[in-house]
DNA sequence: GGAAAACTTGACCAAGCGGTCAAAAGTGAG
DNA sequence: CTCACTTTTGACCGCTTGGTCAAGTTTTCC
């Protein structure tokens, strides 16, 4: 699997009404059933039928099934990665974190196709985004690391490797998206709860910021 | 999918010493290439590669892809779960939790295959052992989470919902077996250095302690 | 050593799926 | 209205893949 995207009229060819609506329709579907059964589990027919469209119809946007994919990726990978760009390094370092975790918490509860579409695609060597992952995700991860080590050096946050920290309030937020079913297994009914979102997001927030305070 | 294994000679019938031999090399291929693969993404012909037969051969150990999937997961269960039932409410609090965490991390770094089959069956909705999450491990769950609850109220622990505690613990600890391409990608070729693993650990270790220390 | 049972495999089948094609139906600018 | 262009689809193709089968080979046990 290559990362080229191939959608036709990728030159410069302004799409039509139609193409608008239509890709927009597609990729909403191909989302829902690309992070419910991962990439080689999902037939193109499945989306189709999601789109409310022929088969035949769906690949006239997008020419291979890999092209719907890389572009439901690349859709959904900007604004999963926003809220860590706008960690600034002015703010107060454990207020910062917080509404970074926050933010990351809101977008999996109100998004958990998107979490799952990721997790998948990371878990499975990620061959559609991998580039993007060592180029793009690396430089960001490495700018905010980098302002997480100066508040720590500045002994505003507790002494911790900052690239760890930011896997593990990845791995924390996520995981009531991708692991829901689990989730539910364990807790039942109560997951349905109106404020089950916020008990978590609090437990979440409560450890981490615990963690990191300085005492 | 549904759950029935179905293996050859299910009734009692003792296996031949062939078959005991065989049965597991089928289950070691067939754990390296679901993990890898996922169980759409898997081909019975890889897993008959890898165990260096012919695809027919196999069948007559498993009937069944799903068989073989099936045997797998549970297979490996038993042993992940392993270390939360060593959680001992007669010891003191943080080194349980601390040794909990810590044999958690071994085996996430041991064997992250079977880390990944899992965080890929749950991600697809755990159509094989949604039965034994909602039964067996929500039973294990409760018990210990109530174990952890006693030591909240008797203020050996911070104040924390002892589920949500026990999710961000498998969170973090499986993070770095589930998403390791991205863990690559940002962090390069350090994670191969010696002593990697370890300051894993030790990060997640103190973070998470940190966060629980009655202070 | 030989029969019965266990094991192995090449050849094959049917279904599913990604993708093509040619022809029909719809759309819109002049 | 008309004609060129866009959009839609039924039919179809070839390849992959899960699974079968019958015939062969090896092991086991007396």
């Amino acid at each position: 699997m290559d990362v080229t995207v191939n959608t036709k009229k990728d030159a410069g060819d302004k799409p039509t009404r139609i193409q608008e609506i239509n890709r927009r329709i597609i990729l909403e579907a191909a989302l829902d059933v690309f992070s419910t059964y991962g990439f080689r589990g999902s037939t193109i027919d499945q989306i189709a039928e999601k789109a409310g469209m022929s088969k035949p119809n769906l690949l006239y946007y997008f020419k291979r099934k890999q092209d719907i994919y890389v572009s439901v990726l690349e859709e959904t990978l900007e604004a999963w990665l926003q809220p860590l760009h706008e960690l600034k390094p002015e703010g107060v370092p454990v207020e910062e974190l917080r509404r970074y975790i926050t933010r990351k918490i809101e977008m999996s509860a109100k998004r958990p196709e998107a979490s799952r579409l990721f997790a998948n695609e990371i878990l499975h060597g990620a061959p559609a985004i991998k580039g993007f992952l060592s180029t793009s995700l690396k430089k960001l991860v490495d700018e905010k690391a980098a302002v997480i080590r100066q508040w720590v050096s500045e002994g505003r946050l507790a002494p911790i490797d900052p690239y760890h920290l930011i896997f593990m309030i990845w791995a924390t937020t996520q995981h009531y998206a991708d692991f829901d079913v689990q989730v539910r297994a364990v807790l039942g009914a109560q997951v349905d709860r109106p404020g089950f979102a916020e008990q978590s997001a609090q437990a979440v927030l409560s450890l981490i910021l615990n963690g990191i305070k300085v005492r």
